[in-house]
RNA sequence: GGUCCGGUAGCUCAGCUGGAUAGAGCAUCAGCCUUCUAAGCUGAGGGUCAUUGGUUCGAAUCCAAUCCGGAUCACCA
């Protein structure tokens, strides 16, 4: 049990010992106490005072000295200033604490809670390479998922790959054109790259195409219409839509060359995933519950054809679930998919990690399942995200402004082998030991830089700024593990005897003590993340923790400690920081290097 | 126009289920390496928490209005 929730059933229990009446946890608040006042944790009794019709000073006096009367194991001192009370936790408390989990590596994680969720993140267009925002989606589903598991979910991480559909079809045409035969392995190009560029050639032909029939004097929208390449993919598109031979080995064949490419880029990146679904199989998924929709009257018909959903009553608009050619829309699909994951998984919990462009989209998902009866309706949740923007404003493909995946990482792995040179602690690495180093610090700071701000929130990618080392970093969390483990292995050979201290009690420095408490806190951010959907709780600790840590590092020494008594301590104390860091880290998806 | 999200230090972000003098990092300035890794530590300066009103013992936090920015409202996906 965590030290607030001692302090909050203390609480309540001398609160009715004392005065005769029941509270709850949520009457009061327990918090931390602020450094300039003397104490551990405090509880804020403004919101008793009502209810008790007593003073501050005497609840105070009175709650202080039963606290302490009936725990003395954990109170040892008590202040009122105004409204607070502030409780001096004993340090045997502390001390206790951190011998029982020093060295628990599973510390703050949960038993298996027998429940089942899906974690759907990264839902690549294959006419694309990746870019900065899938990298922020991948990373953000990534570490959500395993944040789940440490809280004692089964997961599965799955991803709908958009593999279908007009946009597709550009890229072809454009490949069919242009390309000469070119394949990646002809030209050295990685596949999902080569087949964006003929994405870009499309929207580039299409525009020259359009520029020339506004000059015979076409209205805009007639040239954009009426432009041969347009129609020779819609065409295609039909041509696929039927499974027309050469138009299927074609979409095959590029869509072969993209895979290839994402596939690097996951693997890279660290990425993985359970089940991958693809638009090919499921975009006709959804029609039957679309026609049961309209027997159960969910649906209606008008007089063209078309299927709608009236969704006023909610707050929300028409619309349209399957066009008046009776083919399917997007959102017909998604309600297709979302019934097949409950059904193949028996999931309890399905989560999309999409974008906040797609809040509206995700809503209507979510209150059509609702109304057609669908059983995890309910359990639908959007892990919704902000845009990723550059410090010049919003990425936009067709200026070339977009960050691309590849080149990022790519980046910062440069950065991190510039940095570390300079620095040149790791001559005596070898090869491998020092390209693997380079990818840890690299990657640790891309992911740490994306995962540390609040999902929700659009965020500025400030090239400079993410190369950055120092500060509020995942290098900087690495490298204080990495000074760690540095200490205890110097330890380890120095003095095998360490274990066999015995402590008496002497006491608890401030800076061990801060560390002790940080510590404690882990497992409440751990399971707030999962709660409140949000892997930055976790770099935010994690970083917290460390600054804590370097503070103490600098100020006292683990070695050299003033007594073995004190030498034992603080090595249990390194320990204990050293394992949260590193098991913290991995749910965000970053290694720790032991040496850098 | 409707709906939703956001506005906190020069910049990037915490804090938002109301609590003590609003915090970090970067940048700027001043210190600290013969002592466990200086990718570190210590300190200084820097704020009308968009604005106005309300709720109350107490508001960055809750409510209302206003201003500014963004997203979305397709027989696109």
């Amino acid at each position: 049990m965590s030290i607030i929730n001692n302090i909050q059933n203390n609480t309540i229990d001398s609160l009715r010992a004392l005065y005769n009446k029941s509270f709850t946890e949520k009457d009061f608040q327990v918090n931390q106490t602020k450094p300039e006042f003397e104490g551990d944790y405090t509880v804020v009794m403004f919101s008793l005072l009502k209810a008790l019709q007593l003073s501050p000073d005497v609840i105070g006096k009175q709650l202080g000295e039963h606290l302490i009367k009936s725990y003395p194991e954990i109170y040892t001192g008590y202040n009122i200033i105004k409204g607070f009370l502030n409780l001096s936790v004993a340090d045997d408390y502390w001390i206790n604490l951190l011998y029982k989990n020093y060295n628990d590596i599973c510390y703050g994680k949960k038993e298996m809670n027998g429940k089942k969720v899906m974690v759907e993140y990264s839902s690549p267009n294959t006419n694309k390479p990746l870019h900065l925002g899938h990298l922020r989606n991948i990373f953000l589903g990534w570490s959500y998922a395993e944040i789940l598991k440490a809280n004692g979910y089964q997961v599965i991480k799955s991803c709908i790959v958009n593999d279908r559909g007009i946009h597709i079809c550009k890229s072809m045409i454009a490949w069919q054109r242009f390309a000469n035969g070119a394949t990646p392995q002809s030209t050295g190009i990685k596949g999902d790259h080569f087949v964006g560029d003929y994405y870009v050639k499309f929207n580039d032909a299409y525009k020259d195409e359009v520029a020339q029939l506004i000059a015979t004097g076409k209205t805009k929208e007639q040239a954009e219409k009426e432009a041969p390449i347009m129609k020779a993919t819609q065409q295609m598109l039909l041509d696929w839509e039927n499974g027309k031979p050469e138009v299927m080995e074609l979409w095959k064949k590029m869509n072969s060359w993209v895979y290839e490419g994402f596939d690097f880029t996951y693997k890279n990146i660290g990425a993985d995933f359970d089940k991958v679904y693809y638009e090919s199989d499921t975009y006709l998924l959804g029609k039957d519950i679309v026609k049961q929709g309209l027997e159960k009257n969910v649906f209606y018909k008008k007089d063209d054809g078309s299927i709608w959903i009236n969704l006023q009553a909610d707050g929300l608009d028409e619309k349209i679930v399957q066009r008046s050619d009776g083919t399917s829309v997007y959102i017909t699909q998604d309600i297709g998919l979302a019934l097949q994951k409950y059904e193949q998984y028996k999931i309890d919990q399905s989560i999309y990690v999409i974008g906040n462009e797609q809040n509206y989209h995700m809503k209507v998902l979510q209150l059509i399942s609702k109304k057609l009866g669908m059983p995890n309706a309910e359990n639908i949740y959007h892990l919704s995200y902000g845009m990723v923007e550059l410090t010049t404003g919003k990425m936009k493909s067709r200026e070339g402004t977009v960050v691309d995946a590849d080149d990022i990482v790519d980046e910062m792995i440069t950065t991190s082998k510039q940095h570390t040179e300079a620095l040149g602690k790791v001559q005596d690495f070898t090869k491998e030991e020092l390209q693997d180093l380079y990818k840890t610090i690299g990657m640790g700071a891309m992911k740490f830089y994306l995962l540390r701000v609040d999902p929700k929130k659009t965020m500025v990618f400030n090239p400079a700024e993410s190369i950055d080392f120092h500060g509020f970093t995942g290098p900087f969390v690495q490298y204080t593990y990495a000074r760690i483990k540095s200490i205890l292995r110097k330890l380890e050979t120095a003095d095998t005897a360490l274990n066999q201290q015995q402590l008496t009690n002497s006491g608890l420095l401030k800076l061990e003590k801060e560390l002790i408490i940080a510590a404690e806190q882990y497992p409440i951010v751990l399971e707030q993340a999962c709660t409140e959907h949000n892997p930055s709780l976790i770099a935010n600790y994690i970083f917290n923790l460390s600054k804590t840590f370097n503070s103490f590092y600098s100020e006292h020494s683990i070695a050299k400690a003033e007594t073995e008594e004190k030498k034992y301590v603080r090595v249990k104390l390194a320990m204990f920081t050293a394992n949260i860091i590193k098991s913290s880290m991995q749910l965000l998806g970053i290694a720790v290097p032991e040496r850098m």
